[in-house]
DNA sequence: CAAACATATGAATAAATGCTCATATGTTTG
DNA sequence: CAAACATATGAGCATTTATTCATATGTTTG
């Protein structure tokens, strides 16, 4: 940012009184999470946030289950969904083990439950 | 979807025995949330799903705020505040009331606060 | 009512995302 | 070991998304 940008920004007679402002900008600043966990904490959501990822979720809430069968259960290519098994992973959202020729994928923990059925609350109001 | 790739798929001799198979597609498809469910459950953790938003949100959990106040906070610009506020109005996260020339905005209820809870325990692990 | 202020919004753009297709990797089986 | 099977992955493409810029809307104040 600019040294002229930043004179713009604090002259401006934003809100407020000046010296809350600045108060309020201060507090807020102190209590803010890292910016590494703000970003993986959105990384996270993220993982939620698409309906096919959310599609796998619910099916392993049934059961442990192989990419095929997730495949066939959603209608969906056996590559995007081994795609999407991939960010699930990667959020640590799923773990997936070797059974023979297939991967069998499960809820990595119980977090997901609980988070889906925060969100599942949420939207039911 | 063609009526050949149709017949690929089901005549692939995928994963266990044919009929276990089945029985398994079926069994999920009738546990499968409506489609508008899990398309409304990933729009909503799409909207916890930008760092950007989330410290909107961080910042909502220590009060209400205006919208200057916010952009100063998180050193953006207005009118990216003001976008990212809209998509969290959407998500039933956010409300806003105005104030004079003021709008302030809260945090809609405390969904959000459990939801980004159990985000932090996840992600602390 | 005009000017200043606070916020919202549409268009444009760059980056991220989800899927497909082709193919690679890894496992079992004859 | 070769062929079949199950999954993973890279490249390409279309769509979505986050930000910026310019401007519109709505409120207060002189």
């Amino acid at each position: 940012m600019s040294a002229e940008k930043m004179m713009a920004i604090s002259d401006a007679p934003c809100c407020d009184v000046q010296e809350v402002h600045a108060d309020k900008v201060q507090y807020l600043h102190d209590r803010m999470p890292d910016e590494s966990k703000l970003y993986d904490l959105a990384e996270l959501f993220k993982a939620f946030g698409d309906s096919t990822r959310i599609r796998i979720l619910f099916a392993l809430f049934e059961s442990d289950i192989c990419v095929c069968d997730l495949a066939e259960s959603l209608g969906m290519t056996q590559s995007a969904i081994s795609h999407q098994l991939r960010l699930l992973k990667q959020a640590r959202l799923v773990g997936g083990r070797r059974e023979g020729k297939q991967i069998i994928y499960y809820l990595a923990d119980d977090h997901v439950r609980t988070i889906i059925s925060m969100g599942m609350e949420h939207i039911s109001e």
